[in-house]
DNA sequence: GCAGTAGCTTAGCGGCTTCC
DNA sequence: GGAAGCCGCTAAGCTACTGC
């Protein structure tokens, strides 16, 4: 009763036709109404102004579902609030028409209409979407309470609609979806100032998703808490969009630009570096089940079986004799060892002594080296061609001869410049002129690893991702164990654990293993919680001394790492140390990326090998950046990477075919430039060639394909060309 | 652009521990 | 006591960052 009171009543305070009116009351008619709902439906129509296609219609809708009182009452009210005009009101009700409402679907649905102010466009869309899904009750609730939260403007609320539409979301899919645009919607569009392509965005990644309550809440939550801007909010959800997310990592993914407060350039990297991390798919699924996750016993068993096969370089190398070395006491060895560390402060020159040692070795077979070897230019080039036949790439030949010619610029500056030092600078030189053909050996070989790389292809971020991605379930249940439970865990999970750890900061965070390596216990203790997540600076690594390296760790990601801290670091412990990450012999650790390669290597039992290091990563990610992100932002990454931004460019952005192509598509718009700029033109010199029309009428008599042959002088005169 | 150098990756070895 | 495995260390090759 009060349903088609209120139905009426909506009619009532438009301003209807004659057709509208007939409709609203047709509606009520085929309906069974009580006495009063028909009275207040027709009484609805009296009051409003509709056109009359409008009320026409919007009685159609009550007239064509089996509504019950409240929701009719709802619809017709909404449309009565409001100032639609024929279009929106005819579709408004029209998708509560085809949908088959409850009371409170449809009271809800078209309340949303009715306190949006909604402009033509909007209303059609959001009614529309209602309409052309199949929703339930709590679906079309929320949908449309989306849209009435929202102050949207035309084309958004298009979009968001439309996204509900197009989906084809089952009752709690659909319900979830819409209450993601509808709790978060509003805040983002209030928050930042949406151009209609973000807002689509947002909501087209609900849409293109399966979300559930969780992931697409948050996802959109992310959006609404961060103060994005256009671009970022546009990102944000194309990420989601982009994902195939399951509940868990999109509800994480959205969580972390959602705990955030992220300016905008964060935001957008935010969730830009969440789009490309591929935590979230059905395949995560499928790779942290727990049938994919090897068990300890088979972790133990498959770690020591290494994957790689012995190197031929380096056996060429040994069976040519080319490791062996003179004694390291040696006069000269010794020597230019002091000089390197003791003139020069290289303080790591070992490898440099080592290089020398082996050349003098070859040089001198037997005995204590001495300065013979300046006269054997044939021998030195022997040397340098087997090192060559061995295998050894330009890069580590031009190694070698950079040791030697700096060892030879000591010898030269500790003898008097009689006959020695003549000779060492004539062999100096010599050395330097067999370089110069190794060096573009080196340039090409440069160039055809960057070959390599566009032809066929790079890992990307995901795949770098992918042992993150197996291991989280039994990298949770460590931590479960050990961290809620209070169960003592293995010495074998423990490692295990501080793997993970390790490659969370290498591959999530996309640090060098210096980083991991150099980070201490003060640095951890000092951490700062800033806008939802804990900041730690690390000031101990490769490039410490031009940058800090900072990671910015999510409240779960350092929940782990305090996991660590409190359960594990303890026990490994010995002495005073303030290296945060330790070996099972409580020293620091030495190599992250040998931990890396032993955390991957407990798949491969499981046949998953990603085969991914730091360095591929952090390449994965720059290039993705470049694709992807403003220059501000390339930045801001590549100083989160440590790097510079000229560092990041030269050496790890990669160019990616789609970037190759839309250059060449720009140069095409050079002024006076098209693709068909080569073709003769009406003001080329006339004899010389044809114009463009001639050619033209000259492909039509003579048509090109593979096999033809060129027409003769003759078939070309006859056919009246020159 | 190049030279110098530090750092990263891979491979292999071997000490140590655990288990049978 | 021996086998198996864990894990740290080092060498060699290579990559990449810095400074000039």
């Amino acid at each position: 009763m009060t349903l088609l009171t209120a139905t009426t009543s909506a009619v009532a305070t438009s301003a209807p036709t004659d057709d509208s009116v007939t409709a609203t009351t047709s509606a009520v008619a085929t309906s069974a109404p009580t006495d009063d709902s028909a009275t207040l439906a027709t009484s609805a129509v009296a009051t409003s102004a509709p056109t009359d296609d409008s009320a026409t219609l919007a009685t159609s809708a009550v007239a064509t579902s089996a509504p019950t009182d409240d929701s009719v009452t709802a619809t017709t009210s909404a449309v009565a609030t409001s100032a639609p005009t024929d279009d929106s009101a005819t579709l408004a009700t029209s998708a509560v028409a085809t949908s088959a409402p409850t009371d409170d679907s449809a009271t809800l649905a078209t309340s949303a209409v009715a306190t949006s102010a909604p402009t033509d466009d909007s209303v059609t869309a959001t009614t529309s979407a209602v309409a052309t899904s199949a929703p339930t009750d709590d679906s079309a609730t929320l949908a449309t309470s989306a849209v009435a939260t929202s102050a949207p403007t035309d084309d958004s609320v298009t979009a968001t609609t439309s996204a509900v539409a197009t989906s084809a979301p089952t009752d709690d899919s659909a319900t979830l979806a819409t209450s993601a645009v509808a709790t978060l919607s509003p805040h983002s569009v209030a928050t930042s100032a949406p151009t209609d392509d973000s807002a689509t965005l947002a909501t087209s990644a609900v849409a293109t998703s399966a979300p559930t309550d969780d992931s697409a809440t948050l996802a959109t939550s992310a959006v609404a808490t961060s103060a994005p801007t256009d671009d970022s909010a546009t990102l944000a959800t194309s990420a989601v969009a982009t994902s195939a997310p399951t509940d868990d990592s999109v509800t994480a993914t959205t969580s972390a630009v959602a705990t955030s407060a992220p300016t905008d350039d964060s935001a957008t990297l935010a969730t830009s570096a969440v789009a490309c991390t591929a935590s979230s798919s059905p395949q995560e699924e499928e790779e942290t089940d727990s049938s994919e996750t090897p068990s300890s016993d088979e972790m133990t068993r498959d770690s020591s079986r290494r994957r790689y096969s012995t190197g031929t370089v380096r056996e060429a190398m040994q069976a040519g004799g080319m490791y062996e070395k003179c004694p390291p006491e040696s006069k000269l060895l010794v020597g230019f060892k002091n000089h390197l560390i003791g003139a020069l402060q290289v303080q790591n020159c070992q490898q440099a002594v080592d290089n020398v040692s082996r050349f003098l070795r070859y040089m001198q077979p037997e005995g204590e080296p001495n300065l013979e070897f300046l006269t054997k230019t044939t021998e030195t080039m022997d040397y340098m061609r087997a090192l060559n036949n061995s295998g050894l790439c330009a890069a580590t030949i031009l190694n070698y001869m950079k040791n030697i010619i700096r060892f030879l610029q000591y010898l030269k500056g500790s003898v008097d410049m009689n006959e020695d030092g003549i000779k060492i600078q004539k062999y100096i030189d010599y050395l330097k002129t067999i370089r110069k053909p190794v060096t573009r050996k080196h340039s090409g070989n440069v160039c055809s690893t960057r070959y390599d790389r566009i032809v066929e292809g790079m890992p990307t971020v995901r795949d770098c991702n992918l042992v993150l991605r197996s291991g989280k379930k039994r990298f949770l249940d460590i931590y479960n164990r050990m961290a809620i439970s209070k169960i003592v865990v293995s010495p074998t999970d423990k490692t295990w654990y501080r793997y993970y750890c390790e490659a969370v900061m290498m591959l999530r965070h996309f640090q060098r293993p210096g980083v991991v390596e150099g980070m201490t216990v003060t640095e951890w203790v000092n951490r700062k919680l800033t806008d939802g997540r804990y900041l730690i600076c690390i000031k101990n690594h490769k490039t410490g001394a031009t940058h800090v390296a900072t990671i910015a760790l999510t409240l779960e990601e350092e929940a782990w790492y305090q996991g660590y801290y409190e359960f594990i670091r303890p026990e490994f412990v010995r002495g005073e140390c303030d290296c945060f990450f330790l070996s099972a012999r409580g020293i620091q650790i030495t190599s992250g990326s040998i931990d890396l390669l032993r955390l991957r290597e407990s798949f491969f039992s499981c046949g998953i090998d990603d085969s991914c290091t730091s360095v591929q990563v952090r390449r994965a990610a720059e290039t993705l950046v470049e694709t992807s992100f403003t220059e501000t932002q390339k930045q801001n990454v590549a100083a989160y990477m440590c790097h510079s931004d000229h560092m990041a460019d030269k050496h790890y952005r990669m160019p990616v075919p789609s970037t190759l192509v839309a250059t060449a598509v720009l140069l095409d718009t050079l002024p006076g430039y098209t693709p068909d700029c080569y073709l003769p033109t009406e003001t080329d010199s006339p004899g010389s060639c044809m114009s463009g029309k001639e050619f033209s009428d000259f492909q039509q008599t003579f048509p090109v394909s593979r096999d033809c042959q060129p027409p003769t002088k003759k078939q070309r005169v006859e056919a009246g060309f020159s």
